[in-house]
DNA sequence: GCCGCCAGTATTTTT
DNA sequence: TACTGGCGGC
């Protein structure tokens, strides 16, 4: 059934208006996943559209099977027809089959992050670019930044020409480029840019998709960089029924690309667009998006919405300022303890930070509590060494010319086929241009190779001979054959014994992927093999694997949190540095800092009936005690709202005598709920009443018994923090102080930054002033 | 060719 | 603080 019922008003307008483009404004929780797909179902059931003309493109896989799912229960007929995937697995699918056009194989690989860095430093090696100047980290960006902007490798270089500094990235780009090309790989930027060139050049193969994709729809449109923007341009340019859905106040991935201004700019790039917003929330309580709003309405240059909710006010919005970070993880722990013990589930609650180096302390604390958690993201399971070392050799006898992979593992294990061989191999097959894996096959020609040879002889009659497994052996046994044929497990363990137990159920965890790989083809008929499943691996995330519903807190950073919703959100580290973060507070221009305001924005709107957001006054911050502010962005919030006591704009690093005054005020709206995980001298925080209090929850934990030590440090930290700081003022928030232009003044509030402190004074002539305490020269009077 | 030590560096990261 | 990667010694 693709009825109307149960959706508003302007869902409803949203589903009927089929024809030409249309932008939904969905602000989040707004329900636009739901309008979506019931507007696939509509435009099946009730408009006669065949199934087979419709594509809904989202970036990631979850995203995308969420929408698969709620469209197959709507859709009766035709569902498995629609193309319902992600940006690049669309892209790959056009592209397996049209790249030989563009000088591809159709078993090309793609490349990582991490094989791309081992390419750049190829690259910089042959060209000689001194990878001090020019780190392979910006030279990438570069490059990808080019690409996500359709820059090709000559139009770059003539965008250079004449300056200097910018002439290694041009010959970076370009030999890059063509390492690419020799391995038959691309990078993810190329999988859409590619495709973009792949239309623009062979227009009869872009016809062929517009007659295919008639309906087209694109989610988080927000987020799509200037290559997607065209992608879909193009795609939609015949039959135009474009229905791009997004919320530009959750544009949080610029960093990587994503240009804010495709959606805001939607109606001039189509003129007879039909806007619809969204704006009725359905999944938090009233205090919680009064919160949001009052934070994202900082921002210029918005859309302008607001979200509404009929749902009560609800609880306000928690506000906690720590000591430290040891105190803020176990402020949350002793509150999900809490909320589990009246009766609530551990998956309902989420703890939310910037950094992922966050986690570690919450995690920590969490496991002594004996509270189940899971960490979302971290180090994604296909970059860790052992699944990448089996995945380079599957990615070897599927593809032949992939250096990457193959200098991955010739000495994996070690076989004695070192640099300086490889080296020989390498200039053999430059000479000849052929690649890598053809000169190792020819490795008795090569000279200067000596015994060496039969070693290489040996690696390539290996990889021939699991060729030959090819069309018998399914992936899974695959994987198994070659684990034991190269010893893998001996390997790991002679490497290091320690980590072998998990390495191993690393690669049985990949194993298990391959089945399922394999069945789930087989169900549908497909083709099972080898190149589809390295294309599947390299597309997947950890976050896709993430699971969501085994009774365990979830803890991740913001970006992960995007599209998730909990009935309790914890967000931690609201500090000023941190939260936003020190690279955006210090930029000049707003941007950055209107990002970190979105990304606030998504994190409050995660929850739905309780939200609390904390913070610490001195956290150990990459081996340095930082003394941070609270958070603007909980500045921004009217204390109506808040419940929870803010101290009026001091700082803690100075200002550390009245603490009873916070301990009092939050004690007083928690009750006793607190205390008893900390025992005395809590209410009291001195600095060395929380060091006291750092440690006894260390004593206690075991395992974070470790953790004292980096606090202890920390505190010594702080004592060569207040002595060398060059500019120490003599006065504090309260004193009267004298400047040379605005006369007398009270000191209302002093900010601990980087070089200098930041000193607001409420000057009795001309009002509140915010200074430099280095350059004000004020005067305690 | 391999192993270990020290120095430099640090956000976020759907694919 | 903690990791990674480069270089030097064996």
């Amino acid at each position: 059934m693709s009825g109307l019922n149960g959706l508003n008003d302007e869902q409803q307008a949203a589903v009927l208006h089929t024809e030409g483009p249309l932008l939904i404004l969905a602000g989040a929780g707004s329900g636009k996943t739901r309008t979506i797909t019931h507007r696939i179902a509509y435009l099946i059931d009730e408009k006669g559209v065949n199934p087979w003309n419709i594509l809904a493109i989202t970036f990631t896989n979850k995203a995308a099977q969420e929408m698969r799912d709620r469209v197959n229960k709507l859709v009766g007929y035709g569902a498995d027809q629609i193309w319902v995937m992600t940006f690049h697995a669309t892209c790959i699918r056009i592209l397996r089959r049209n790249i030989h056009l563009l000088g591809f194989d159709e078993h090309f690989t793609v490349y990582d992050a991490d094989d791309q860095k081992t390419v750049m430093k190829d690259v910089c090696k042959k060209l000689n670019i001194d990878t001090k100047r020019y780190k392979e980290k910006t030279l990438l960006n570069e490059i990808s930044n080019a690409k996500d902007n359709l820059v090709g490798v000559q139009e770059y270089e003539n965008s250079v020409m004449g300056d200097s500094t910018k002439a290694p990235y041009a010959r970076c780009y370009r030999e890059y480029q063509e390492t690419l090309q020799r391995s038959n790989a691309l990078d993810f930027d190329d999988i859409i840019c590619m495709t973009v060139r792949l239309f623009k050049e062979y227009p009869e193969v872009l016809e062929k998709y517009q007659e295919r994709f008639k309906y087209i729809h694109v989610d988080e449109y927000q987020d799509t960089n200037y290559a997607q923007f065209e992608l879909v341009r193009l795609l939609a340019g015949k039959y135009r029924n474009l229905c791009v859905v997004g919320d530009d106040d959750q544009s949080i991935y610029k960093f990587r690309g994503a240009n804010i201004r495709n959606i805001l700019d939607f109606e001039m790039h189509y003129d007879d667009a039909t806007v619809i917003k969204l704006e009725e929330n359905y999944r938090s309580t009233g205090y919680i998006l009064k919160c949001a709003n009052a934070v994202i309405r900082n921002n210029i240059g918005r859309k302008d919405k607001t979200l509404r909710t009929e749902k009560a006010d609800g609880e306000k919005v928690k506000f906690i300022q720590c000591e430290n970070a040891y105190e803020e993880a176990e402020t949350i722990c002793s509150d999900v303890r809490r909320g589990v013990r009246d009766g609530g589930s551990y998956n309902d609650y989420a703890v939310l930070y910037r950094t992922n180096a966050q986690a570690r302390i919450i995690e920590e604390r969490f496991v002594t509590a004996g509270i189940p958690y899971n960490v979302v993201g971290g180090v994604n399971f296909y970059a860790r060494a052992e699944i990448k070392d089996i995945l380079a050799y599957l990615k070897t006898i599927d593809n032949g010319t992939d250096d990457v992979a193959l200098r991955r593992i010739i000495n994996i294990p070690k076989r004695g086929i070192g640099a300086t061989s490889l080296g020989k191999v390498a200039e053999f097959a430059e000479i000849r241009d052929i690649t890598l894996y053809e000169a190792m096959t020819r490795a008795d020609e090569i000279p200067g190779l000596g015994k060496t040879a039969y070693k290489i002889k040996a690696f390539t009659d290996m990889i021939g001979s699991f060729r030959g497994y090819l069309d018998i052996k399914n992936v899974p046994e695959m994987i198994k054959h070659i684990t034991e044929q190269i010893g893998y497990e001996e390997y790991l363990r002679d490497n290091d014994e320690e980590s072998a137990d998990d390495r191993i159920a690393n690669i049985d965890e990949l194993i298990t992927k391959a089945v399922v790989y394999d069945e789930q083809k087989n169900a549908e008929n497909e083709i099972a093999d080898l190149t589809g499943f390295l294309e599947e691996v390299a597309l997947v995330s950890d976050i896709d694997g993430a699971n969501f519903e085994d009774g365990r807190v979830l803890l991740m950073t913001l970006h992960s949190a995007k599209g998730l919703e909990f009935p309790n959100v914890y967000i931690a580290g609201m500090e000023d540095g941190l939260f936003p973060g020190y690279m955006s507070v210090s930029s000049d221009s707003d941007d950055d800092l209107e990002e970190e305001r979105r990304l606030a924005y998504v994190g409050i709107t995660r929850a739905e009936e309780h939200l609390t957001l904390l913070c610490a006054k001195q956290r150990m911050l990459r081996g340095e005690m930082q003394y941070n502010a609270i958070s603007r962005f909980v500045k921004e919030i009217p204390s109506e709202y808040l419940d929870g006591y803010i101290p009026k704009s001091r700082n803690s690093y100075i200002d550390r005598t009245d603490d009873r005054r916070l301990s009092g005020g939050y004690g007083d709206s928690y009750g006793s709920g607190y205390g008893d995980s900390y025992g005395a001298g809590y209410d009291r925080g001195s600095v060395s009443r929380s060091y006291d209090t750092g440690r006894k929850a260390g004593e206690a934990v075991g395992k974070a018994t470790l953790k004292a030590k980096p606090y202890s440090l920390g505190l010594s930290g702080l004592k060569k923090g207040a002595d060398t700081a060059a500019s120490e003022p003599d006065y504090k928030v309260g004193d009267r102080v004298r400047h040379i232009k605005f006369g007398a003044g009270t000191v209302t509030a002093m900010v601990k930054e980087t070089r200098d402190y930041k000193v607001t004074v409420d000057f009795d002539a001309s009002g509140t002033k915010v200074m430099y305490a280095a350059f004000a020269k004020l005067v305690r009077c």
